[in-house]
DNA sequence: TTGACATGCAAGTGGAAGCTTGCGTATTGT
DNA sequence: ACAATACGCAAGCTTCCACTTGCATGTCAA
């Protein structure tokens, strides 16, 4: 399982990770024209599929072929890692 | 400020903060001898310098001078921006 | 089967990131 | 004052990363 933190450093895969966050299962065509839509994002279809790949190799993003289409999920659970790492500390307002 | 994910990207800062986390207000020299020791980490004072000044611009680690010291402290507070940007939703595990 | 569609792979390129190197500045102790 | 300590600045180098480009694979409809 490789490197969650590297994962989140790119601004397009974070974008990703908001849409397929607003809706899941899509298709990386889906998800090219919606990042482009809604999130400002101009990338080329290839640049997406390997962004996704290093969002599979995190774990934060799982995949499912169906025919010639691929569905894309959003997986949260490895982000508690980040949470859990330096939890807030002694404060009245910290909880997680 | 600065981006935080970017921040947590490289596995020095990271450690430099799980080292703040454990004993705050260090020096410059008492984080190189202590990410050496305690962390595996072989960095030169001056990579952990300019790794210290890209936490700073991220927000996530404030420094105070006194005479020829520089004291370094964490503050977890941006990584709340992290949790709540995809939060775990309706599984009964989820809390932040 | 054939063409169109959705995706996969892999080499090459430009630029940013991390590290080193060398010198400079400010503070402290004797 | 003078040396030692703690840190700061900036140029140069090397490696890695994101993107492109071109072609290949697999699936579906007619």
């Amino acid at each position: 399982m490789a490197d969650i933190y590297r994962a989140l450093a790119d601004p397009t895969r974070r974008a990703v990770l908001d849409e397929l966050y607003e809706r899941d299962r899509q298709t990386l065509f889906e998800l090219c024209g919606r990042l482009a839509m809604k999130h400002g994002v101009a990338s080329s279809r290839q640049a997406v599929s390997q962004h996704i790949a290093v969002l599979e190799e995190a774990g934060l993003v799982r995949a499912e072929r169906e025919g010639r289409y691929r569905f894309h999920t959003i997986d949260t659970a490895p982000l508690r890692e980040i949470a859990e790492r330096w939890p807030a500390r002694g404060r009245k307002d910290g909880q997680t």
